[in-house]
DNA sequence: GTCTATACCGTGATAGAC
DNA sequence: GTCTATCACGGTATAGAC
């Protein structure tokens, strides 16, 4: 059969990982700086294809179009990351449910910081550019990436959701997705460097070290995480 | 005396509310709720002027660029709840002095949801449209922005460093900046709606809803905020 | 199948007439 | 103050070379 172009290679069902040719990589490695650097509108498919080495013409052919283009950066490093998560995850319900431990709330959370972490870390993979590249991704309205998060990922966030109701026992399922929200919210506008003191121009924080970021997130979003029912004041 | 331009009119000290002409009102207007549903980048003024009724070229008139009108848009909104932040924080460190009232986390945080709460349940004054903005700006690289708000509002910062400092005794101020950090992310980003459960189509919290968002919001930074410290180790 | 050159239209910005 | 004309640059589409 004649495919009449590669497109985007969205699998029908579930992560895969695109075979991209060495054109699209070179393409996807410069674009992926540049987003993040300059942001997705401020940089020009001509800076990209030039830095790429490529003809300006080629990402309208392996890509369809700038969003498209931005989806497949995305993606890129998104994949590999809810990857991880699902295993370790899985690997966490696993030994709860053999009993050989229990499933804490900091296990949940760690199970999703770890692989952000690791990735932030691994310059071949992208480094901090994943993160920041989440960071645009919650604000902007990126509906064909939402489309295609929904499909692909959806089951990451019930998973998520049940984990973290089982390790919160106690609250009603709209609070676990609230606090869920929240503690997904603030782990990735802090790995993305997105810091409001520095909007003010006094940031003495160094929100760039992963380590650092992760000594002072994790236990801020934990003790949110595991705070008393906001449904139920103490004194009912 | 003879001004060539009524250009971008930032005070040269301290918060001022710049006298618009009709006309710049009505881009305002226009373009402040344009800027929000569509991205800054992705609403051209020819669509802003034509839905404010005036000629392409009065953008440029008024304003001085594009980027300038944005900035006047965001100050508009951000100048109100910056002076009313600084009117809550004034009374309570006067009640905190005058041993009325002591200085606590929750007091110094609502000091900045409450005229936050207000300005979103306010459509007279942009309504949600505010924090909205911010969450863009806090994700964006507005340099021209941020040079202002470093220069106007900067102290707004130190204050709140200090009372946050006060109101949690033996945090290092390096703690203290890093929860201040997280504590306002979470609070724009919340309030916001950016909320990443929406992005895998899987959000049935309904983030709109702002008397909602602090129910759940500020029981959650408030436990982060009074979380122990994390440079001393409960075993130390 | 892959890559290139080129043309199209919408964008922000500006100069100059009124 | 306002408007028109014009500019360089942006993403996109396509025809055609290899």
């Amino acid at each position: 059969m004649d495919q009449a172009k590669p497109s985007v290679l969205v699998g029908q069902s579930g992560p895969c990982e695109p075979k991209y040719s060495d054109t699209a990589i070179r393409i996807l490695d410069a674009a992926e700086g540049l987003f993040v650097e300059l942001g997705m509108e401020a940089t020009s498919l001509r800076l990209i294809t030039q830095q790429a080495g490529v003809n300006l013409a080629a990402v309208n052919y392996h890509f369809r179009s700038k969003d498209a283009l931005f989806e497949a950066v995305f993606l890129r490093r998104f994949g590999p990351w809810a990857t991880q998560c699902l295993e370790e995850l899985d690997a966490l319900e696993k030994r709860g449910a053999a009993g050989e431990e229990p499933l804490t709330a900091e296990a949940v959370v760690m199970s999703y910081v770890r692989p952000a972490l690791a990735l932030s870390k691994d310059p071949a993979r992208g480094g901090a550019m994943f993160v920041r590249l989440f960071s645009r991704v919650l604000v902007e309205n990126h509906r064909q990436l939402r489309e295609t998060m929904s499909r692909q990922y959806g089951d990451l966030v019930t998973r998520y959701t049940r984990a973290l109701g089982r390790a919160l026992p106690g609250l009603s399922e709209e609070e676990v997705e609230w606090r869920m929200h929240l503690g997904f919210s603030v782990m990735f506008h802090a790995f993305a460097g997105n810091d409001i003191l520095k909007v003010f121009g006094r940031s003495a924080v160094s929100a760039r070290d992963p380590d650092l970021i992760v000594k002072h997130m994790v236990p801020f979003v934990l003790a949110g995480l595991r705070s008393p029912s906001a449904d139920r004041p103490p004194g009912s």
